[in-house]
DNA sequence: TTAGGGTTAGGG
DNA sequence: CCCTAACCCTAA
């Protein structure tokens, strides 16, 4: 009796956690999966959450690793999330799915714009050689026939099995195990608390549990969980069923969806590149608790951004100018697309009625637009949210400092794309570096503030000419050069930098200038200007960037990373590991030096 | 963005 | 002072 009603009361604990766990994830907490999830998760959390919810997680997952190339990864985790009684028939949608997975993860590594043919060749050769079944076989055979024109062959990848086919193929594939439940404003609303960072986890369940149990107390306790048991029970046949529908009907369906889209919209593939340096979920050595410690970070580094910015208001007033376009980022239209659509619905069945219609497309962009994601959901949204705050946050907070570089490089009328470049780049740079100043606890307080990577004063030396033997080299560094420019004085320079007037003008440069086309005297003029700016800007990165040297983990994500992409493909190395202050030319050299050892 | 040649800080 | 790892520059 009382033994009964401890147990009812128990599992209405954990279903409550379970619907916690589930907005959180809807949320984008990935806090949450993490510690839920039976690897390298909390055991005692992971023990209390039901299979269903523990399967929905690594969907999530799944989702993750999908959508930021891991397809190794993605494999395994496919294979853990699929339920043992699912068919798994050559001609069921599981071997589709699992099929182009593994397609996916051959081709990873071709899909760089900057591939070779020979590069391509070699990879496909490769996999050839190790067992794979006829139906890889075949299409590996049809990639190896383009291999010659590289072109041809991308444009294939892109179109026979574009990243987006497999999302798609993705949610259709497990919307039948995710079913939407109603959503509880209550629930929702701790979550969103949890989230917050205000509420614990556990606190969080206990309120929640004590609220359903209030609500479920007058009718008899058993009934609130019953349903419940039947209701699950009930999704999984169905999903069984439903199931081998949806995969047949998949495959075209994406293609077809994917072509229109294209057509439709150009922009949106944007979207993946502000989270890059978050891409750790398939090998977590660290425990949840390190991404708790992350979390936590995070939180922290909203609060201290909101500070330096001069509270709150004044970060609001500071993003509102931004946003009116009086500060120009490249983040803007990112920003603008991010809040064009906010919306608050359950986001895992947002599918399903998409896929039980046999869609019609007569209408476009409605059709199209909205099922296209049935995972990226407001997960995804979310957290896109919270980068893109998080962006302009750190983009405000630049902007109140000076940093006359950019005023300067815009007023250069000339604008070579190269100087554009590498203005976008700087300014990149800076992002980053103050996101990672409060998101890295880690050791090196001082790699934050190198990340900007200070041009050295040292003028570029024209590398053609073969090196003039080291001495006389040294000797001609620290030739001082007087800059005179009529047209933009020093007035205009003044205003971002308040130089010292009597130095404006006088520049050091350490190559002989007389070699230098004088058109390009000025952006060495800017180079050579930029450090003492730093210096004014903050007194913290004033020193010179400092060499810093590779940390075992640095290079066990570069062994582990080319393992995953293939050698080459270093922005994306760089991009699915934390490395902080380093750059993929960076990656590449250090790999050089790495192989150098080796054969040493 | 990557490949590869060139430059240099800093350890031994 | 030498050598190497880390860093820079630029063509493609």
């Amino acid at each position: 009796m009382g033994d009964e009603h401890e147990k009812n009361e128990m599992m209405t604990t954990d279903l409550v956690l379970d619907w916690i766990v589930e907005y959180a994830v809807a949320y984008g907490l990935d806090v949450l999966v993490q510690a839920v999830l039976p690897a390298g998760g909390e055991p005692e959390l992971a023990a209390r959450v039901t299979p269903k919810t523990r399967s929905m997680l690594q969907v999530h997952i799944l989702d993750k690793m999908v959508r930021s190339g891991e397809w190794a990864s993605a494999l395994e985790m496919f294979d853990k999330v699929v339920p043992d009684d699912w068919d798994r028939s050559s001609e069921s949608a599981y071997a589709a799915f699992h099929l182009e997975l593994r397609l996916q993860a051959v081709l990873a590594p071709l899909r760089s714009p900057r591939w070779s043919p020979k590069k391509a060749k070699a990879t496909l050769r490769q996999v050839l050689d190790e067992k794979v079944d006829d139906a890889l076989r075949t299409q590996l055979y049809e990639l190896m026939r383009l291999g010659s024109n590289a072109p041809e062959m991308i444009a294939f990848l892109d179109n026979e099995h574009p990243v987006e086919a497999v999302l798609n193929g993705l949610a259709d594939f497990f919307m039948p195990m995710i079913s939407d439940r109603t959503p509880r404003p209550f629930l929702e609303r701790i979550a969103a608390e949890v989230v917050e960072g205000s509420v614990s986890l556990d606190d969080a369940a206990a309120m929640a549990s004590a609220a359903l149990g209030a609500r479920t107390e007058a009718g008899s306790s058993s009934q609130a969980k019953t349903p419940k048991g039947k209701e699950e029970k009930g999704k999984v046949d169905k999903g069984k069923t439903a199931k081998g529908k949806a995969g047949k009907g998949k495959t075209p369906k994406g293609k077809e969806e994917k072509g229109k889209t294209a057509k439709g919209k150009t922009p949106k593939n944007k979207t993946s590149k502000g989270k890059t340096s978050k891409g750790k979920s398939g090998t977590t050595g660290k425990k949840a608790v390190a991404s708790k410690v992350a979390d936590d970070d995070l939180v922290i580094s909203m609060a201290e951004l909101e500070e330096l910015a001069g509270g709150e208001s004044e970060l609001v007033k500071l993003i509102e100018a931004e946003e009116r376009g009086l500060v120009l980022t490249p983040r803007r239209t990112v920003a603008a697309e991010m809040s064009s659509d906010s919306d608050s619905s359950s986001s895992w069945g947002a599918r399903s009625s998409y896929e039980s219609s046999s869609y019609d497309d007569d209408d476009d962009d409605e059709a199209t637009q909205a099922p296209t994601r049935g995972l990226r959901s407001s997960a995804h949204k979310k957290t896109q949210a919270a980068i893109s705050q998080l962006g302009k946050a750190s983009a405000a907070l630049l902007s109140k400092v000076d940093d006359p570089l950019d005023a300067i490089l815009a007023k250069s009328s000339e604008a070579s794309p190269a100087q554009a470049t590498r203005k976008r780049r700087r300014s990149g740079a800076k992002a980053t570096a103050v996101a990672n100043m409060f998101s890295s606890s880690d050791s090196d307080s001082s790699s934050a503030v190198e990340t900007p990577s200070r041009r050295k004063p040292r003028a570029t030396a024209s590398s053609k000419s073969k090196k003039p033997a080291r001495s006389e080299r040294a000797k001609s560094k620290g030739v001082v050069v007087a800059w005179t420019d009529s047209d933009d004085e020093v007035s205009d320079v003044d205003d971002g930098v308040s130089l010292p007037p009597a130095k404006s003008r006088k520049i050091e440069i350490s190559s002989t200038p007389s070699r230098r086309p004088r058109r390009l005297s000025k952006s060495q003029a800017i180079a050579a200007l930029t450090p003492p700016n730093k210096g004014r800007v903050s007194k913290a990165s004033i020193s010179a960037r400092k060499r810093r040297r590779w940390t075992d983990d640095e290079i066990k994500w570069l062994i582990e990373g080319v393992a995953q992409f293939g050698h080459g493909n270093w922005a994306a190395i760089l991009a699915a590991f934390p490395f902080t202050g380093r750059t993929n030319v960076n990656l590449k050299d250090k790999w050089r030096t790495l192989e150098k050892q080796r054969n040493l």
